[in-house]
DNA sequence: TGTACATCAGTGAACGCGCGTTCACTGATGTAC
DNA sequence: TGTACATCAGTGAACGCGCGTTCACTGATGTAC
């Protein structure tokens, strides 16, 4: 599996010859280079028809049908129907980590001229990216956050892109933290005047939870675009808990939408949405 | 469509015979009582099947021969693999629903002692009791709650057994706007001492949504487990909104950890379950 | 209470479809000398 | 630069499977007189 996972994205290009040393870079033969283009053919083929099918109508042979080809020469690319969705899977979740690398990126950018408010700003546009994201891309959504494809395993491979999201939020806290903008420091519990959030104190598993997470992602070799810094940026417990519960409600949020349940109230959605990430900003600590 | 729907619970009996007037009632012949007896046998198998295979695995034919009938023979008690589905959808519905509201009576009923707090009581109990459920019968909540089914469309008569849960959840606001146990009532934008959520104000058309499906709600024959009153209690569209907001919350993070947003960081999450439901208790103003 | 007829449940065969995957093969592309 | 051999892409046929749905049928259950 995991040199199959090589092959997803770089096929032959990057693997050993028998003789040789292992090649480098981009493709150079012509063969390389059709085996590369037709295994990234293939995939948006497969991205094409999951757009109309969804998730476990996606067929090999209609893949191949429609690019022409006998569904058997598939397996030259992809050795099963599951790492074809695997790689689909990936892509997903590197398109959405991007997009919301990219708002904060942005935000951040134009942000820059005020003083205060900056890490509150790319809060806010990665989660309206991300809901852009996922109304662009509904099927595409439902791979990643939809109920799992009955019978399919998620490989290793997709533990890292699935992460990016997360740790881009964790990213703009940990700047928050460190530019004082957030409205709640560990120790200051009730600052009353600026208005924080009115949350019950960490009960102490969770808080264990919270400062496990976070001597793992200080470990951890990715964490997330904070520059060169060697140490990774503290942030209390309670503030990475209320985040996390931050982005499970832009999740719910998001899945209501694009799954219907809001049919017939508030809809469209876009003032509740906007409304309820301010709130939930407001909640995680960001001012 | 709507014929089927009848047919569907209640089959044979309740239909009108070409010669008489409706029947009434429980069936009474031998052939009534067998039908009513394998519609529920064909249904619950099905149910069966699908804690396996999930909601696209489910096939007639497995349940035909589950049940050691042939499977052409399913076609006298639905017509159609859709209308089976429809018949779980709304059973999974109408059990989560009875699962919140029992929650809310039982909750009720205990915390009637104390005096205040007992809307508040009640709102978690509703929570803990369908997050319960969902671990319960993680299938079945995939069905209303994943990633809709591709090909399906819902018919009509999922709607109103779906808008239990959210109705109950606006019952208890109700009845704690009634007993004055909300923090912040809609006159009273900041009541400083008592921890109000620190939330943004209202936008003018999220005010708008809000109040036209409280009116939608006001002038529907199912407001929900208010006892006999005919006027539907008033609630502040910020109340409202909130709610929605903890509403999606809340479904949210019961997706993330049926689904496996949690691995490898917040498992068991017994404790951030509890700790957001009570944060977003708060937040929609219970306390 | 008994008979004649109508209704309905369940059968078995069939239609037509699509799927993932394997395998022996051919012809083209690449490599070593 | 040219030839001999190895590698690889793509073909076409096949295996074995399962599915939803239709249809003419039989036998049992129910109803009217």
């Amino acid at each position: 599996m995991t040199q199959h996972d090589d092959e997803l994205e770089v096929p032959a290009a990057g693997r050993e010859t028998r003789a040789g040393a292992p090649r480098s870079g981009a493709p150079r033969t012509a063969r390389e280079r059709a085996r590369a283009e037709l295994t990234r053919e293939i995939k948006e083929e497969a991205r094409r028809q999951l757009t109309k099918t969804g998730a476990d109508g996606l067929s090999l042979r209609a893949v191949a049908r429609e690019l022409g080809m006998v569904s058997s020469a598939l397996y030259r690319y992809y050795p099963s129907r599951d790492d074809l969705l695997t790689a689909l899977i990936i892509d997903a979740y590197n398109a959405l980590g991007e997009t919301a690398e990219q708002a904060i990126a942005g935000a951040g950018a134009e942000a820059g001229a005020e003083a205060g408010g900056a890490a509150r700003a790319q809060w806010l546009a990665a989660c309206h990216a991300i809901r852009a994201w996922a109304r662009a891309n509904p099927q595409e959504y439902a791979l990643i956050y939809g109920s799992p494809v009955p019978g399919y395993r998620a490989p290793e491979a997709t533990i890292a892109p699935a992460a990016r999201v997360p740790l881009a939020f964790v990213g703009v806290l940990a700047r928050a933290a460190e530019a004082g903008e957030l409205a709640e420091g560990p120790a200051a519990p009730d600052g009353a005047a600026a208005g924080p959030p009115a949350a019950p104190p960490l009960p102490a598993e969770l808080g264990k939870q919270a400062a496990t997470l976070l001597a793992a992602l200080a470990a951890g070799p990715a964490w997330p675009a904070v520059p060169d810094g060697a140490e990774a940026p503290k942030l209390a417990p309670e503030v990475l808990t209320r985040a996390v519960i931050a982005w499970t409600q832009l999740f719910g949020m998001v899945s209501f939408e694009l799954f219907g349940q809001f049919v017939g109230s508030f809809e469209p959605a876009d003032t509740l949405f906007a409304y309820a990430v301010a709130s939930l900003a407001a909640f995680a600590g960001l001012r």
